[in-house]
DNA sequence: CGATATATGTCAATAAGGCTGACATATTTT
DNA sequence: AAAATATGTCAGCCTTATTGACATATATCG
C-alpha cells in the first residue's frame, strides 16, 4: 500500500518502567502531590464561587501589595483579558482594592483588603499544614533539601522572580545555584 | 448602618509573610516548580494538537497497559464524558488501541501502540532530565528525602494507588509512613 | 502644544477541559 | 426474562485560558 502512513497498531503489553531510563517515580509523585496540594484550597474557593485563578491572583496581591496590573500579569504569565474577569470579581467582592499609582496615575496598584487577607490566609493554611506534615515525615532538618530541589526544578530565568518575593533575602542556594 | 454588610475596604500595605505562620516559601516553590515541570511536555503535545489531558491518559495507559476504562477514570478522577473526547483522539491517531476484555467482553482494555509508547517516552524525557538536574543540585543521595516528602504530600487514602503502579514493590516509606 | 507611547479596561470570538443529565448498546449476573 | 454493569454518546453548561480590536487616561517626546 504505497503512500499509506502505516503504523503498527499492535498493542504493547509491557508496562513502561524505570528500565526505560525515565524517573517515573518522581514524575508520578509530583503529579499526585500537586493534585492533592491544590485540592485543599479548591474546596474553600468553591464556597465563594471562585476558582484556582482567583487563588493565584489573591495570593500574589497579598504577597506583593501595591503591585501593578502589569506586574501581576508578568508573575502569573497570563494575558490581561484572562486576568480581567477574575480581578473584577475579587474587586467587586471586596477582596482587593485598586489605587492609582502615586507616580504614574495610569497604573493601578493592587492591595488586599482585610477580607482579602483573611481569605488568602484561609487558603494557605491547609497547604501549609500539609507541607508541615510532610516535613515531619522526612524530618524537619531536611527542609533545606526540599527547598533546594524545588527551586532547581524552576526554570533558571524565573528563579529571580522567586527571590524577589518579600522575606526571601537569601534563602536556599540563592547566591550560586 | 443596620443590615449593611460593611467590610473595611482599606488597603493592606504590609506583605503577607512567614510571620503569619504560613510556609509561603514551599507553597510558592511548588507552584513555580510544577508550572515549569509541566511546560516541557506541553510544548511537545501542542505539535500534535494535544493537551495535558492527553498526556495524563497516555502516561497511565503506558504505565498500566491493559487497564480498563473504569480503572483509568478512577486513577484520573474525571468523568467518562471528559475522558471520551481525549481518548477518542488518542485512538484515532493510533496512539492507543482498545481490546475487548478477555473475561468480561463489555470491558475495553487500553494498550499503547508503538507510536503511543514513543510519544509517552518523548513526553517523560524532558521531565526526567529536569528532575535529574534538580537531584544533582541536592546531591543524588537525597533522592529518598525528596520521594518521602512528595509521597507524604499525597492524601493518605490515595497512596495505595501509587504503590500499585508497576515497578514499585516497596519504595520509600511504604510499609509504615 | 501636538503626536506618540504606555497602562489599563473592555468587547467579541474561540478553544480546551472539565462538569451533569439522559439515553443507547452490549454483556453479564441474578 | 429482568436487572445490573461497562462503555459510548448526545446535548448543554461552566471556567480558564487564548487572540484581536478598540477605548480611555495619562505620560513622554519632539
Amino acid at each position: 500500500m504505497p503512500g499509506k502512513e502505516e503504523h503498527d497498531p499492535a498493542p504493547i503489553r509491557t508496562a513502561l518502567s524505570r528500565e526505560d531510563g525515565i524517573d517515573l517515580d518522581i514524575i508520578e509523585l509530583l503529579f499526585f502531590a500537586y493534585r492533592d496540594f491544590t485540592s485543599d484550597p479548591d474546596q474553600i474557593l468553591a464556597a465563594d464561587g471562585f476558582g484556582r485563578a482567583h487563588h493565584r491572583v489573591l495570593h500574589f496581591v497579598n504577597r506583593m501589595p501595591g503591585l501593578t496590573v502589569a506586574e501581576l500579569l508578568e508573575v502569573l504569565k497570563i494575558t490581561k483579558q484572562s486576568l480581567a474577569r477574575v480581578l473584577k470579581q475579587l474587586i467587586d467582592t471586596g477582596h482587593i482594592v485598586q489605587l492609582p499609582g502615586p507616580k504614574d496615575r495610569r497604573q493601578r496598584e493592587l492591595y488586599p483588603t482585610g477580607r482579602g487577607r483573611a481569605l488568602a490566609l484561609a487558603l494557605a493554611r491547609p497547604q501549609s499544614r500539609r507541607i508541615d506534615a510532610a516535613l515531619k515525615e522526612t524530618g524537619r532538618e531536611k527542609r533545606d533539601v526540599i527547598e533546594r530541589f524545588l527551586k532547581a526544578m524552576v526554570n533558571p530565568d524565573l528563579r529571580a522572580q522567586i527571590d524577589n518575593l518579600p522575606g526571601r533575602p537569601g534563602t536556599v542556594g540563592s547566591d550560586d545555584g
